[in-house]
DNA sequence: CAGTTTTGATACACAGGTGTATCATAAGTG
DNA sequence: CACTTATGATACACCTGTGTATCAAAACTG
């Protein structure tokens, strides 16, 4: 319904702009949060008349961002429920998943515990912590998680193993796999 | 030499001002890091005026504000090498230090990993860095990390230790200690 | 290929932040 | 208590970002 999912009849210039200006936007407030929508166009290599013909607002187009986040997001993981032998094993999926889509998670997580940004981006923030602590819940009862953990502080937990298992791949020598499978152990097992 | 650290003969007015506008900056850039010298200026109860005197620009006061969390940083963990019966106990301390001192290892943190700020705090969170990853070192010497693993993501992840340790601390029903030595504990041994 | 639509460039008004200067007032100093 | 100094308020010029409008040129559509 809204411009975002509206790939049906469009001229292929507009899809074309709308792309570059969400990959542009995506990696540009990431790495400079208050970085001009000028800045953001010319990465994108369109003019800045089109980004604002695209999105009405500077806001708008945040949010634009963060859905177009999401999706990758969900499109990256919903397959795991299915295909997970063990809760530990779906950590580790998930894990493999979502590093190849660092920047969207970031964005995700950066753009949705501010105060003072956008209420559909919050909204998509918790709607994913919420998935994250289903997992988190089923392997507290699976016995592989202490319970005494409180579930936020896991959810904390899981993010930052991400965080920090993106700077292993950063450094280069190292595969997704071999990255998610260190931050995975790391996580249930400790650091010795 | 700088007014930074002249407390020796100055007007009682200036230090108490200087004391305000480091204390309002810190918080106000933390929680929203483009937040204008007015801002700043308001919260800190002085006039902008007073700002612009005592620091000529607003790259002076991040400068001043991260020199000024780094010797509070300093002063609070300067005791524990002398203190600490073992590693593993130096690191507790060392987490029990900090976690009182949240924003301004966080502001050390924020501002000194960033491309696009002052050399100067970028140089002393590298100073910082250096320390822990002393610290890690002798903890591999000592067996208690596992000597495969990259310093560089060991601090890291004692970072994010105690940016989660934090949350724990802000839902309030837990003490400085008790989070320190979660936080400790899910560090080593992971969390089951 | 003719017609429609998007595009980039440009100019504009507006708002907000930065940094400087001035001056009467309040506060500290000896 | 007289003297010195910092202070807050105010006004100012400058710059940058935001959002809107216009128009010829380019790209897509059928």
């Amino acid at each position: 319904m809204t411009a975002a999912e509206s790939s049906s009849k469009a001229d292929a210039r507009i899809e074309r702009s709308r792309r570059a200006i969400l990959d542009a936007a995506r990696v540009q407030l990431l790495y400079s949060p208050d970085a001009s929508l000028s800045d953001i166009a010319q990465r994108a290599g369109v003019g800045r008349a089109t980004l604002y013909r695209l999105y009405e607002t500077r806001e708008a187009l945040l949010v634009a961002v963060g859905v177009d986040c999401f999706e990758a997001f969900d499109r990256a993981t919903s397959h795991i429920e299915s295909s997970a032998l063990s809760i530990r094993h779906a950590f580790q999926l998930l894990f493999e998943a979502i590093l190849p889509l660092q920047e969207e998670y970031q964005f995700l997580s950066r753009f949705g515990d501010a105060d003072d940004y956008p209420l559909e981006l919050r909204a998509i923030y918790q709607r994913q912590q919420r998935e994250m602590i289903d997992l988190i819940e089923e392997a507290k009862r699976a016995g592989k998680i202490n319970k005494q953990h409180p579930n936020e502080w896991l959810a904390l937990l899981v993010d930052v193993q991400l965080y920090a298992a993106q700077s292993l791949l950063d450094k280069g020598d190292m595969t997704v796999k071999q990255a998610a499978e260190k931050a995975c152990k790391v996580l249930f097992e400790g650091i010795r």
